[in-house]
DNA sequence: TAAGGTCTTGATAACGCTGTCATTTACAGT
DNA sequence: ACTGTAAATGACAGCGTTATCAAGACCTTA
């Protein structure tokens, strides 16, 4: 079977109409008489036609492209699900997803070029990017500079040039405070994240208006900085379940960093949650796959990201004007890595 | 800075030359004099010009665009580092990447019908197909029908009208294997992975061909069905762990089910490796991630997407002829899972 | 019935590049 | 210097769409 495609005249030839008209059609055009479309439809479905999209692009400079930056991430599995999330609405509009992975820990001017160099290359319709790159202020630039609609996801400073998306983290975390806290805890250490993740910081502040609301005094010994990855979320737990007066909970803010927790609890051979509890955050897939599995708020990362997606294809076509600001929660998810403190932890 | 693009023709205007030129300046073709090159790179540059894709793939008909087709994983860290490979050769190349993931689950109509939109979407120049879509008889003739030059990860027919790429799963596992009965485990048992991908086979066999080696009767009471997720890992480990005479090791044919078994070691309450080993496959980020940590090997899978990657677009290019079939070793990555059997369990 | 709209439709010019093929230039060899 | 061949360059026609704008068809309304 070769490739004999069907072009646009051939379609208008079958239809016994201009090329203008079949055109018109694919682009559901309005003003054209009912029996002309089905006339055209029916002649591109016998055809087999699908408009050239380099042809498309060339004369009518819209690409149906969609862009996903993102930055090499420690955890899989959000980028996928981010990544799921944006295709789903992609296809739905009959947009194409291009991707361009940036790698983590290179330079800001890098990061900017890649950004540069993707939108010139690709020319797609619109950008979506991902955190941290929804805050890098040389992307940003750049694809200002390029005159790209953009979306961000969870940005530190939402502004209205851009539609974005986030997480309640600060609900989020508050909640699983709570929870904690009605568990009987009352010394509960915390992992911060990546400080580049505007979440860190809203996650870090749910956790303190959660005790502050006990009036449980703030020791800022309980809280250690991680990076959102295993390893630190190790590092943390050790440092912290070693301390003189260990915790009773450890609530790190990712379950990445949760994971290395329970990690560490092993390897100091506390049980969890018998000797210590730990939480976590995203409902990830290593939140069930710990041992014991671990409680968590859950970050609705594929409807976040298809909702976004909807939106920038909105404001692409014209149908929205002013860029939307979407939150959504994150429930809890409790699983068996929380518990009560044992008796005599317990303070009263 | 408003978008005023610079095109071809401004740069022969600047560099003194004609249209043409500056095209085989861009596109490196041959017979150019050095002198003549210099001043149109020199203007190319001065101008901020990179040729319109659109207008490339309309009059070339060739988009320099790759696709990569998958069906949502299991393990979302496979996909993702594929994706990494396979973004890492695109990028070198100037080539770039389009996506398409597929529902897992969705019929085969789906799946082809999914590759014959996509590639008459997109006209991808070439397209990369994941396993198990490698194996899907209707998306491998979608392709062929369309004549899009197509590449397979992991086929289990390699066939000389596509490059491939696959990872040496057979002596990985025997080599796994070797490794358990060395530290003198005799009672080992398996779970196998989803028969759709011809991995699975490979690594039982792999397993067989060790134990059979060593003079071991096979004993398929030892072999469970897994479908390499974390939940069916789990169930086979449970069941296993539960059998009268209780294997002393498991080998489980990924990480994902491998980190089930050791869900269901601490269920029943078994320590690892105190009362039972356990071996993963793939050297994926969980296998570092549970407690203990997970003796593996490692698929080099980032390595493999960007060969096959390199290969594909080699191809296009008209650099290579022949559809190339690489085999890539799986190293072992030993860790705290797996150690001696327990004297008493120690058959001699 | 004519005037004045509003819908529909089509002819044709872009869009910015590559392919083809003719032409010019460079450089051996005599 | 002269010819012959190969290398370097350019003119120009597409590639398959969408955009522009004009023209034709079809209603209303007076």
């Amino acid at each position: 079977m070769k490739s004999n495609k069907a072009k646009i005249t051939d379609v208008a030839a079958r239809a016994g109409v201009s090329i203008k008209t079949v055109s018109r059609v694919m682009n559901r055009e309005a003003n054209v008489r009912p029996a002309t479309r089905d006339r055209v439809r029916q002649a591109a479905t016998a055809l087999g036609y699908k408009p050239n999209p380099a042809a498309r692009g060339l004369a009518g400079r819209r690409t149906f492209g969609i862009g996903l930056l993102y930055e090499n991430p420690h955890e899989y599995s959000y980028t996928q699900r981010t990544l799921e999330g944006v295709f789903a609405s992609c296809e739905q509009a009959g947009y194409t997803l291009l991707l361009r992975p940036c790698k983590d820990g290179a330079g800001e001017v890098s990061r900017t070029q890649a950004a540069r160099d993707f939108v010139d290359q690709t020319r797609v319709d619109g950008v979506i990017l991902a955190a941290p790159l929804s805050d890098d202020a040389g992307v940003l630039g750049a694809l200002r500079a390029s005159d790209t609609p953009t979306a961000r996801i969870a940005p530190g400073a939402p502004d209205d040039s851009c539609c974005s998306v986030r997480a309640n983290d600060r609900d989020g975390a508050r909640a699983l405070t709570d929870h904690l806290l009605e568990l009987g805890h009352r010394r509960i250490a915390f992992v911060t994240g990546d400080p580049r993740h505007d979440a860190s910081a809203q996650r870090l502040a749910g956790y303190r208006l959660g005790l502050q609301a006990r009036g449980i005094a703030p020791d800022e010994a309980l809280v250690a900085q991680g990076m959102f990855d295993f390893e630190s979320g190790q590092r943390a737990g050790r440092a912290l379940l070693t301390l003189p007066q260990r915790p009773t909970a450890v609530f790190a803010s990712n379950d990445e960093m949760a994971a290395g927790v329970v990690a560490a609890a092993h390897d100091l051979a506390l049980a969890v949650p018998a000797a210590v509890s730990v939480a976590g955050f995203d409902d990830s897939p290593i939140a069930s796959r710990t041992w014991p599995a671990l409680s968590t708020a859950r970050q609705p990362v594929f409807e976040m990201a298809a909702a976004l997606t909807r939106d920038l294809i909105g404001q692409l076509t014209g149908e929205a004007q002013a860029a939307r600001h979407r939150v959504f929660d994150c429930p809890l998810v409790l699983r068996a890595s929380s518990a009560a403190p044992a008796p005599r932890n317990a303070e009263r």
